[in-house]
DNA sequence: GCAGTTTGTTAGTCTCATTTAACATATTAA
DNA sequence: TTAATATGTTAAATGAGACTAACAAACTGC
């Protein structure tokens, strides 16, 4: 179903889907208007894009009215809109740069930075932050370090506090991620709100499996269910600090070790 | 003089530069038919492409002959080829990416990534190998956790053996850096090779010290001679790992703060 | 329910980076 | 030293993405 087929889209291109996904998530809808002040052009230059994009059936557009995402637009809408999220964590958190140059660079970097980068990324920032020896009074060192150019050394005397502090309370945090607790398979439908487990295997069928691996869902990563819409569909997850909506049929397909705490 | 002036570059006008400028490094010119083969495309776009940069005044061109730089085209490959190796470095060193993705991702990635954040991914690249709570070894654990997807927590048990062994040598290594040793003020050309200061301050008399700051001479820096030519001119240094070379009178404007071992 | 304003489209033009085809210059080898 | 080959240039065309100007549709307020 819902071929994904391959749909290749240019840098200008993807920046009108990621706008239009962007305007319709506070405004519903998006106007050629909207949509040509966010970019800065001119409102012919937006009928164009948008013919070329409803012409690749990413958005459903008639002449004159308002335009919407297709399922499959409203995909890559949503991959953009991650890939952006973790380029500006990585900017802010990680090199501490300004929320306004961040989202700059953000901009140009999404079409720069490829799936294989992107993982390593999402990933580094995960292990940057819940690696005792890192964590963010480490990366903290990092920007006072980028400021004043010179290591202040503090590093050497928490090193001493982190045996008697902060040890102590890391190791208990990601003693799940080991083996801690008991475990049980099952598939991420499964789950309840609030409960964990770590992926053991995502069945990907096509296209499917490789949305959800570019996501972020990949083997040994750790999964929480968040929220279950009343009928079951859509569940909304966290993984590696990012929000992600499934569909149950999805969710049946990611075999999962339940973490029991 | 030779005032650089503000010559914007496209990102297509930077790849040649940038091949220009390597093809030169080990040809010693660069002719249409190579330009044209490293960067896959036709004779004829090559030309016009020369031209282009020719009218900016970064190569000298003629007709039916070979290219070379000019002292600005120069200048500029110069800090493409930077800011490519910085990046590469990044992705292969921090994010175990392989040499050849590491090089298609850099080459997308240099047109998106400005000098701020340059400087900062230079700056962070440094802290991590220098900090004792990072380092190496530490990174490696990082690779670990992006192939298995899990932290093996080795680094609780290397925690132990820090105190015992990496820190006292770490240590020594970044006391100069604080304050160790006796110090002395300088113009970076009154040291000799081997010799190290810290930067105090970059004369920026117009482009020329832009250019300085934007290969990473910033203040608080460490910068090491490395070998100085038999007339004084040019002296080659190294900084936050990168090599680089200066003119005798871009040094004498560098204020240091001289390291005694 | 029509005049005015806002919003959107069409048509034509521009620049950039590319192509192909035809032509021009350089180099080389007999 | 000239014919063959390699290299480089010009001209004309294309497609993407932008613009302006002119026109068309849709809302708004009496």
């Amino acid at each position: 179903m819902t071929a994904t087929m391959d749909v290749r889209l240019s840098p200008t291109q993807e920046d009108y889907l990621s706008a239009i996904y962007q305007i319709i998530k506070t405004h519903q809808v998006a106007r050629v208007n909207i949509i040509a002040k966010k970019l800065r052009v001119g409102l012919s230059t937006v009928t164009a894009a948008l013919k070329s994009l409803a012409a690749k059936e990413l958005i459903n557009y008639q002449p004159y009215s308002y335009v919407t995402l297709t399922a499959s637009g409203n995909t890559i809408g949503e991959q953009l809109a991650h890939k952006h999220q973790v380029l500006i964590d990585f900017l802010t958190t990680i090199l501490a740069l300004p929320e306004d140059e961040a989202e700059l660079n953000a901009h140009r970097l999404e079409h720069a930075v490829d799936e294989e980068v992107l993982q390593r990324i999402i990933s580094f920032i995960s292990f940057l932050e819940e690696c005792p020896r890192g964590g963010m009074d480490w990366i903290k060192e990092f920007h006072n370090y980028y400021e004043s150019g010179s290591r202040s050394c503090q590093c050497d005397q928490r090193f001493n506090s982190w045996l008697t502090d902060i040890c102590p309370r890391q190791i208990n945090l990601s003693t799940p991620t080991i083996k801690g607790g008991t475990s049980v398979n099952a598939n991420l439908a499964e789950l309840k709100p609030s409960e964990q487990g770590t992926i053991i295997k995502v069945r990907g069928s096509g296209g499917t499996g490789k949305r959800l691996m570019e996501m972020g869902l990949t083997p040994g990563s750790i999964i929480t269910v968040e929220k279950i819409a009343p009928l079951g569909d859509p569940i909304d997850i966290k993984i590696k600090g990012y929000h992600l909506s499934l569909r149950r049929e999805e969710a049946v397909g990611i075999k999962i070790e339940k973490i029991i705490n």
